[in-house]
Formats: structure tokens, sequence, C-alpha cells
DNA sequence: GAACTCATGAGAGTTACAGC
DNA sequence: GCTGTAACTCTCATGAGTTC
């Protein structure tokens, strides 16, 4: 007798929300130009089926240009059907000038012929005459959406693909990110090389090379082309073959050992932290040069692993454990140890003169390329050969904590001083006429010597203007002195950029009420021209960032909801803000209102999603959890049961088997909401 | 005898440049 | 921005000789 159904319990992956893969890097930003493909490096999801399927492989004259057309295909296949791809294929009609960006990583850019020709090579059919502002059909074959159905995902980067010069080298990539994916492979600090082996007829197929697969063409034509392809391209990790062969001297496989590269800032995911993990931060400032993101922070906890907790053993299902916010506060004291070491000179390790990141190099770094991403460069570095944490080792020596302590006094100097210059430069700006002098506490409406360019008085007008036609409001806005108020504004949204959470609310309200009119007369004009689409977008930051309480509630700090992160208060700021400051200063504002629109719904978007993301993580985590207090043992078990009982009462049935006995039977209906006279 | 290395050449693809 | 062209590079197939 079969023995009877019995209703497994829903694992806890299984109730979590599916996962929604996206590309990483702004798409629409990356096909400006191929420097700026090369910098935004746009990746994509694919499923580790994908990536192992080896049918674009077999493509007769595939080339390494055509890998990269290929991808660039699918991810606009998925991207206009992002509920899933169509099982019979996909028909596209694409503008040919982001594809030939995508397509010239090699400093020439890619023609329209060539494209044409790469076309026909990958999908075949009559050839496209096409030019640079085309459009061109292609058509995605019914093989690759059942490929694509949720699974494991790999992360292609799509300016490497373009880099590539050689097909093996670009088919040897995919397969690796597909069996790094397929195998669960995650950065571990110091962890061995993953080994992928592939047996040598195997291999043929996956570099492309037609049968007969012998190892000696295979290798000095397809594998050692691609080796060193892949080695000068692929940033994401470095890969080395080694042969193996049977007792007969008979080449059986060949064994690529992958080892995954720290991870890169722009590729770390940002999670969710408390905020008083970070607010130590806000607290601690540094001078603007050396200051650093709490989100940069934030993505370091989630790509660097742990020291301190037990991570899951190698091909575990379990993602690694994620630094704890103590370690973040380490690497922070390291940065400013490796600071003060640089600007002061004093040598802490001998590394000072070797280490890419110390010193006059670090230095340049955070000239060049920020402090966030010199920091984040620093530590990666750091991991890869530990130095100056090992010197500054707080439980070695009295030392290493007098060493620590000196860094952060010379930190709140530098920021004293910066603070101080910054004075002094207001000050001497605006004894010489460079900018307004400092506004009274009770500004008088009608002495705003604020200069305009068109008309000299920007006291508030009790009727709105007309609106502009665009022409003008973009001539309004060309003007050397809105660049100017452009750049005031920018700088006036800094501090809320930095500290979203503390300064976003407020400065907005500061803005509609009266900063607008009285700092900004230039902007305050545009936004009457544009409809106050300007205003709308401040009513909607200060809206979301400091919501709305009952009559008891306090109104004096901003309370800003859970499900806002360090991430989204950024895009907030930066979206609902700041969205004109750039483009202006730069003379590009050619479509102001178009822009304060769009940005608006992205960020509805966006919230709506962060929203939502918290609500069911919420519910997931339990009816009685409560921020900020650990949560029950019981509570714990739940989660990782899969919210399955955690005891189960049974009861044999007639046949003798054990069932689930009925849930017990409900309380009578509210007893106590009428309590029985004590007399009874 | 099977598998490998090496040399060679054809053809396709890539790159750079001039001219429009 | 496009086209034509020549030089260069790469890919691929093939065959002779070598090694195990």
């Amino acid at each position: 007798m079969p023995a009877s159904p019995k209703p497994s319990a829903p694992s806890a992956r299984a109730r979590r929300a599916p996962f929604v893969p996206s590309v990483r890097g702004d798409l629409e930003a990356a096909v400006a130009s191929a420097e700026a493909f090369a910098a935004v490096a746009p990746s994509v999801p694919r499923t580790a089926a994908y990536l192992l399927d080896r049918r674009l492989c077999a493509v007769p004259r595939i080339g390494a240009r055509d890998v990269a057309l290929w991808e660039w295909l699918v991810t606009q296949a998925v991207a206009a059907h992002p509920e899933g791809l169509p099982a019979d294929g996909v028909e596209l009609a694409l503008p040919a000038r982001p594809v030939l960006v995508a397509m010239s990583g090699h400093g020439r850019p890619v023609q329209p012929r060539e494209l044409a020709d790469s076309l026909v090579r990958l999908l075949g059919g009559e050839r496209q005459e096409l030019r640079i502002g085309d459009v061109f059909r292609a058509s995605i074959p019914s093989w690759v959406p059942p490929l694509l159905r949720p699974g494991l995902y790999g992360y292609l980067d799509l300016a490497v693909l373009a880099r590539l010069t050689t097909k093996g080298g670009s088919l040897l990539y995919r397969h690796l990110v597909g069996r790094l994916a397929a195998d669960r492979v995650r950065y571990l600090p110091n962890a061995p090389p993953h080994v992928v082996t592939i047996p040598v007829a195997e291999l043929g197929e996956v570099l492309g090379m037609p049968a007969p697969h012998r190892m000696g063409p295979l290798r000095a034509r397809y594998l050692k082309p691609a080796l060193a392809d892949l080695a000068d391209h692929v940033t994401a990790f470095t890969v080395t073959a080694e042969e193996a062969k049977d007792e007969r001297g008979r080449n059986l496989a060949v064994g690529f050992s992958v080892s995954l590269r720290p991870p890169e800032m722009r590729t770390a995911a940002a999670r969710l932290l408390p905020a008083e993990d970070l607010s130590f931060l806000q607290a601690h400032p540094d001078a603007p040069d050396f200051q650093l993101r709490a989100s940069t922070l934030i993505k370091l906890g989630s790509a660097l692993p742990s020291r301190r907790v037990t991570q899951p053993r190698p091909g575990s299902r379990r993602r690694p454990e994620a630094a704890l916010a103590s370690e973040l506060h380490a690497w922070r004291r390291l940065w400013l140890a490796a600071l003060d070491e640089a600007i002061t000179g004093a040598v802490l390790t001998p590394g000072y003169e070797t280490a890419s990141y110390r010193g006059q190099r670090l230095l340049d770094a955070i000239e060049r390329d920020g402090a966030d991403a010199a920091f984040w460069a620093f530590v990666m570095a750091e991991v890869d050969a530990p130095d100056l944490q090992v010197r500054l080792d707080t439980g070695a020596s009295d030392e290493a904590i007098r060493l620590l302590a000196a860094a952060e006094r010379a930190r709140v100097l530098r920021f004293r001083e910066g603070r101080a210059e910054r004075r002094r430069a207001l000050r001497h700006a605006r004894a010489e006429g460079t900018l307004p002098p400092a506004l009274p506490k009770m500004p008088k409406a009608d002495s705003s010597p604020m200069p305009a360019p068109v008309t000299p008085t920007v006291a508030p007008e009790p009727a709105p203007a007309p609106p502009v036609p665009d022409a003008a409001l973009v001539a309004l806005l060309s003007t050397d002195e809105a660049k100017a108020e452009a750049k005031k504004l920018w700088w006036y949204w800094q501090p809320a950029f930095e500290f979203p959470r503390m300064h976003a609310a407020p400065k907005a309200k500061l803005l509609l009420d009266e900063d607008l009119d009285l700092q900004f007369p230039i902007f305050s004009r545009a936004d009457q021209a544009m409809g106050g689409e300007y205003r709308a977008n401040l009513a909607k930051l200060a809206e979301t960032f400091d919501m709305p309480r009952q009559r008891h509630e306090g109104r004096v700090a901003t309370r800003v909801p859970d499900w806002i992160d360090a991430d989204l208060a950024e895009v907030l700021v930066t979206f609902l803000g700041m969205t004109l400051t750039v483009p202006v200063q730069n003379g590009v504002a050619t479509d102001p209102r178009g822009a304060l629109l769009r940005d608006r719904a992205f960020v509805r978007e966006r919230v709506r999603k962060a929203r939502a993301e918290w609500r069911e993580r919420v519910a997931r985590r339990g009816d009685a959890y409560v921020r900020g207090k650990p949560r029950t043992f019981e509570q714990v078990q739940r989660e990782i049961y899969g919210g399955a009982p955690l005891f189960v009462a049974t009861v044999k049935d007639r046949d003798g088997f054990n069932r689930v006995a009925p849930p017990p039977p409900l309380p009578p209906a509210q007893p106590e909401a009428m309590p029985p006279a004590k007399s009874e």
C-alpha cells in the first residue's frame, strides 16, 4: 500500500518572492559612447542553463564580436518581455546606434555594415542594409526562452564581451560564468581556486572548434588565445588551465582553476542595516575630500564575508555571512590610519612604499576616483595582502590602539580645518560680491539682493506667471547666472545627499517654504514656467522622507519610514532634489520639465518596489517581530522551517495511520468582552 | 596505431586611412 | 557619417613528421 500523501510544508525559499534578476549598471547611460560603456560596464543576469548551453558555440563562423551582439539582443529581448520571453521566440526592432557602441570595445567604432554581417552570421536570413541611425530587425530563436526560465544566475559583463577579441575567449567566458553560477561559487578572501574540469571533447564544443577535437590544435588555436584573452580583459576572476592525462599520456580533460577577484564597488549589493549601525558616520565626519558614504560601507559589508561568523562550507547553498557592523568600523579605522600615514608621511609599515593604495598613491587615487572608490580599492588590497591590519591589530599591542586613536584625532582636525576653510571662502566670496550676503534670520521678502539675469526683482508674485515656452525656459536655464545658481543648489543639497535620513526632508521643506524663492530666484521662475513640477518633486521628497503623524505624535524630528534604505535615500535626493543641478551647470538642460517628470515617475516606481519588498520581508519575519529587538527562538525556528508548525499533534485514523490532529475548537467568541457579574 | 606538434596556405575578418 | 580599399591579423583546415 502506498504511503499516504503527506503535504509538505512550503520551504522558506518557496515562500519567498522569486528573485527578480535585473541589469547592473545604467544601460541607457552606458550606450552614450564606447568610453561610457566601458566605465558603466553593464552586467546582465543569465541563467546557468542558458550559459552552459552550446547551441551558440555551434553557430558557424561565429566571432567574439558576434557573441557581444548576441548578448545585447538577448538583453533587449528580456527588457521587452520582463514577465518572461514568449515560448516561440521574440521579434525585435532595435536602433543600430546603441548596439554599435556595445560592440565597439576595441577602440574603433564598429560600422553598421559590420553589424549587418554579424546579424547574418548569428541569425541567418537576408542581409539588412544599415546606417547608424537605422532600426534593424532581429529574432531571438525559440530555443532561448526555455533556457532563461528562473534558476541560478550568473552575471555577464557586456563591456568584457565587447573587449574580448577571440571567439574562444568569449565562449569560454560565458561557460565559466555559467559553471560558477551552477556551482554557487561566491567570493571568499583567501579561498582556494574553484576548479572547473571539462573533458577534451566537451571543451572543443565549448570553444566552438569543429570536430575532430584533438588536444594539439585545440590548445594552440583555441585554448591558449582564449586564456590570454580572458587574462587581459576579464575583471571578475582570473583563470589558469591544467591538462589532465591518463596513464598512457592521452589527454582526458582540462582543469580550469578560477579565482574570483574581490567584488567591485559598482557590482556589490546594498542591504538593509539599522540606521543606528551607521549613524556613527554622520556623527564623525571627515573633510569632504575623504568623507565616506554610508552606502559604501553597507556595500562593503555585503561584499566581504564576515571573519567572525562561521561561514557556510564550500559548495553549501547558503550565502556567505556578511561582515558585521563592528568589522566595517574596523575597516574604517584602518582607512583613517592609512590616510593619516599618507598625509603626514609617518610610515607605519613597509607597504607604504610598495602597496598600490598607500602613501601618495592613495592620495592620488582619492583625487582621481573619489574617496569611496579609493577606500574600496584600499580594503580589497588589504584583503588580498594583509599588511596594515597586521600592524594595527588592536589585540596585539597597545601601540596599535594609540596609532588608531591618533588617526581618529587627525580626522577631527581635518574636518574642523575644512569647515573653517569653507567658512573663510564663503566670507571672502561675499566680501567680493560673487555670492549674495548672508540671509537674515527673519528674511524680508521685498529686499532680496540676489541679482537676477533677466528681471532684477524676484519677490514671490501673488499670481502664477503664465507658462513660458520651452525655448524661453531653456534660454533662462542656459545663462551663466543660472549655471552659478545650479552649482549653488547642488552644494545646497550636499548635506542631504551625504546624510539623507537627517537632512533630506528638512532641506526639501526649507526650499519649498522660502529658500527656493529667496536663494534660487532663477530656479524659482523656471519652476513657475514648468507648472511647479520641481516644487511637486520637493513635496514628494518631503512627504516620502517624513511620514505623516497622528495628532499626539511629536513633529520635531524627521520620522523616516523603515523601508527607506541608504541606497533608496540617495536615489530620492538625487532624483527629486538635485535633478536639474548638473544638466543646468553643464548647459545641457534641453527638456527640464520632462526630466523632472521622468525622475518623479522613476522614483515612484522605486518607492513602490522598496515598500513592497519591505512589507514582504516583515511578513516573513513573523507576526511578533519588532524592529531592533532580537527575535525569539520560536520566531527564528519558524523562519528556518518556512512557517511550518514546530510541534504537530497527531492522532491515528481508522486505518492506524498517524494524521495531523484537527485544530482544537476555538474558544467561545469574546467572553471577556462582557465580564460575568461577580455575584455569579 | 593513436595522438600529438609543427608548418603552411587560403580565406575571412579587422583595422586604418583617404575621400566624399 | 559613410564608402572603398589595402594591409594586416586571425581562424581554420590540412598534411608531414614525431612521440608515446
